[in-house]
Order: C-alpha cells, then sequence, then structure tokens
DNA sequence: GTCTATATGAAGATAGAC
DNA sequence: GTCTATCTTCATATAGAC
C-alpha cells in the first residue's frame, strides 16, 4: 500500500499529510500489512524488518518495542475516526439523517483503510496495561457518539428499539464487518457498500410507522 | 467452563455426549479459553499443559501439533453449526420463516459457545495448508446455506436487496457478532438477543410492502 | 497415559560500532 | 540513522523411561 492511499477521499474525511516514504512509516506500513495478514504475534520483528529491506535493530530506532507498533496502529485509526465523526456532527439534522451519515463515513473509512481498520478491530488483546487503557477510552467513546443519536432519536420517537445498547453494538458490529469482505474493485462499489449499510442500519431502528418516508 | 456447559440445551440443537473430564476433553477446554482470551499465536503449548496441570509432553500424545488443537475446535464449531441449521431446515416454511429461524440459531449457538465460537471465527489465519482448505469448505457450506434462503426470498419476490452475496455477508457478519459482547446473565436473555437479531435480520432484506405483515 | 529431559530454532530486545 | 553481533528467553516438538 503506498503512503498515498492514506489520504481519505472523500470529502468530510481527514486528508493525512503526504509523507515522504520515511523509514518510519514504511515500517509502520509493513506492520500494517503483517498483522492483517498473519496477526499481531505471528509476525515477528524480523519479518517486518525484512519487509522493509532494514535490520530488526533499525526499528527499535522508531518504536520502543512490538506492542508500541500495534498502539500507533490503533491510535491512528481511532483518532481518525473519532476526528470524521465529530467533523461530521450536525445538530442541525435529525437523528436519522446523522445515523445515516455517520454509518455511511464508519463504513466508508473502514473500507478505504481496511487493512489498518482490521488491525484496530481484532488485535486489541495484544495490548496491555497502559496502551490497553488508552486504546480502549477512544473505543467508549467512539461507541457513545453512535450512541447518543440512537438515544435521541428514541427520545423522538423516530427510532424504536429493544435496548439501545444491544442496538448500538449491533449496528457498528455490522458497519465494520465490512472489513473482513468487502474487496475493491468488486462488483460494488465503496459508495454502494456504505450506502446498504446505512440503508439497513436505519431499517433497523426506525420506528414502524417512519419507515416509509426514510428508507 | 464445565462440560456439561457443552450441551445445549434448546429443542433443536445438538446435544454433545456428556464426557468425563477425560485429558483430551481438558486440554479441548483449556485450549478454547485459552485462544479465546490471548489469541491462538499467543499460547502456547506450555500455557495449556499448565491450566491442564500436565506436562507440555502430554498433549502431544492427543493432538498431533498446535494447530491440530485450533482444527479441532474450529471443525467441532462448524459441524454443530451445519448440523443445527440442516434439522432446521424446513422446505414448508416461507423464506421468512427459514431465515428467522436460521438466524435465532446462529445466534443462539453462538452465545452458548461463545468461546468456542469465537475462536472458529477469528483464527483461521491459525490453520494452513489441508486443514486451512477443509474449514474454507465447511465456511462456504454453511454461507450457502443462508444465501440460498435469501436467494428465494428474492425469487418469490418476499424479500429485497441490493446483491445476495453482500445481504449474505452482512447478515452472518451481523449474527455473529454478538459473541463479542454477549454476557450471559446481563439485561437481556439470551432468547431476546437471538430473537432481536433475527428481527433485525428480517427488517434488513424484507421487500417493503409486506413488512407490516412479518415484523 | 504421563513423565523427565532435551534438541533445535526463533522470538524480543540491547550494546555499541560506523 | 543504520548496522553487526549477541544476550536471554521462550517456542514447538521429540526421545525414551516409567
Amino acid at each position: 500500500m503506498s503512503v498515498i492511499e492514506l489520504s481519505a477521499s472523500a470529502p468530510g474525511f481527514i486528508r493525512r499529510e503526504a509523507r515522504r516514504p520515511e523509514t518510519q512509516e514504511l515500517i509502520y506500513q509493513a506492520a500494517v500489512r503483517l498483522f492483517r495478514e498473519q496477526g499481531y504475534h505471528a509476525t515477528s520483528i524480523r519479518n517486518i524488518a525484512t519487509a522493509v529491506d532494514i535490520q530488526p535493530a533499525t526499528i527499535y530506532h522508531y518504536f520502543r518495542n512490538k506492542e508500541a507498533i500495534l498502539y500507533s496502529i490503533m491510535e491512528r485509526v481511532l483518532t481518525d475516526l473519532l476526528a470524521i465523526q465529530q467533523r461530521l456532527a450536525n445538530p442541525e439534522a435529525g437523528p436519522v439523517e446523522q445515523l445515516r451519515e455517520m454509518v455511511r463515513a464508519h463504513v466508508h473509512f473502514h473500507c478505504e483503510h481496511a487493512l489498518e481498520a482490521f488491525v484496530a478491530d481484532n488485535e486489541l488483546r495484544g495490548l496491555s496495561g497502559d496502551l490497553y487503557d488508552r486504546i480502549i477510552a477512544y473505543r467508549d467513546r467512539y461507541q457513545a457518539m453512535f450512541r447518543q443519536v440512537i438515544e435521541e432519536g428514541v427520545r423522538q420517537d423516530v427510532f424504536r428499539v429493544p435496548d439501545v445498547r444491544v442496538a448500538t453494538n449491533i449496528l457498528l458490529v455490522m458497519a465494520t464487518g465490512a472489513v473482513t469482505w468487502f474487496c475493491p474493485g468488486g462488483r460494488l462499489s465503496l459508495e454502494e457498500i456504505a450506502d446498504i449499510h446505512a440503508t439497513l442500519a436505519l431499517k433497523g431502528v426506525i420506528a414502524p410507522e417512519k419507515s416509509k418516508q426514510y428508507t
């Protein structure tokens, strides 16, 4: 994956600095790919070094240890996601439009950064102590953003769900799942996939009598 | 987890033999728990041996190698799931009822065997060669069962989806996700969780003009 | 069926030269 | 900033006694 692909293209998404392929970024990108393909614990420092064509010791000039590489991936994904959702927040829009855009953005990001996002979503057990706690805090903040919109929708009687927390969990699991099977250049475009997920999410939470007018 | 809990309780589910806690089963159960908590690659043969209070060498009397333990977990989960769905199959029922029961059973199994199911769903990369191929074949058969019901529903114009394969993926991701957050004894019972998922799945695929009569 | 003992390799990480 | 060399620990797996 070239560093260029790190820059999200849709409006409203964070544009990362276009970096020269500095060693640190090369290490980061190789780690992302290997952690995605083999898993964090199955990937050795030597594997990463070989992929970047450097010696293992060089990696420790940029990262304190292997866990720090994993942490940097997770932190980048989660801060990007939080920033995207914060920029999207629009108090004037109703819960329906808000949730639709949030799900679209979540799926969009996950498909555009499928490797990093997959790692962030699946390798949490590789962190420990303080690093683990910090990522959990990010994740909780992110979930809360979705939960609050659903809560507001329920309050306004636009949404109806058996349980707000369960609904939040299910929606996020669903919207996250595309990373496991989305394949760029497949039958459906990224935009179509994002729309399908947003529509499905709304169908799931909207109060029955409101459904005609929205989905 | 005691071996008793391995026996599913709901009608239609496979009842496993109640085993004495033989060494092989103890190894299996310890591996399930450790693979779930730490991940397959982060778990060593020594970890498992310590958990069972035997020496590492004893494990090799029962399993060819570490990969064989993982394979046995995955195979058990997938053959159980396939058997459950096959027993459920009812050609007389329409696609709506069939899909509802399939999703309910899937969620039910995943929550009752949350540790094993999580391992089966997330450690596929730990297998290689022939073992990997065999599990993929099981998984493809399982997905096909869901896809065929959705296809039949679309043919009868009871369901309407943008893409059958994408719909199948999304539904299975959603129904599988509960393993990551379901917690026995929480606010909602296993039955409620299963119903919520089934209802959500149907809301997502049902043709709009049919929705009133079903969900 | 379970053990002790061990072969063999690979892992994460560091020291210190250039 | 990158290297060579290496320390130390741990991994999977096997041999063979009991």
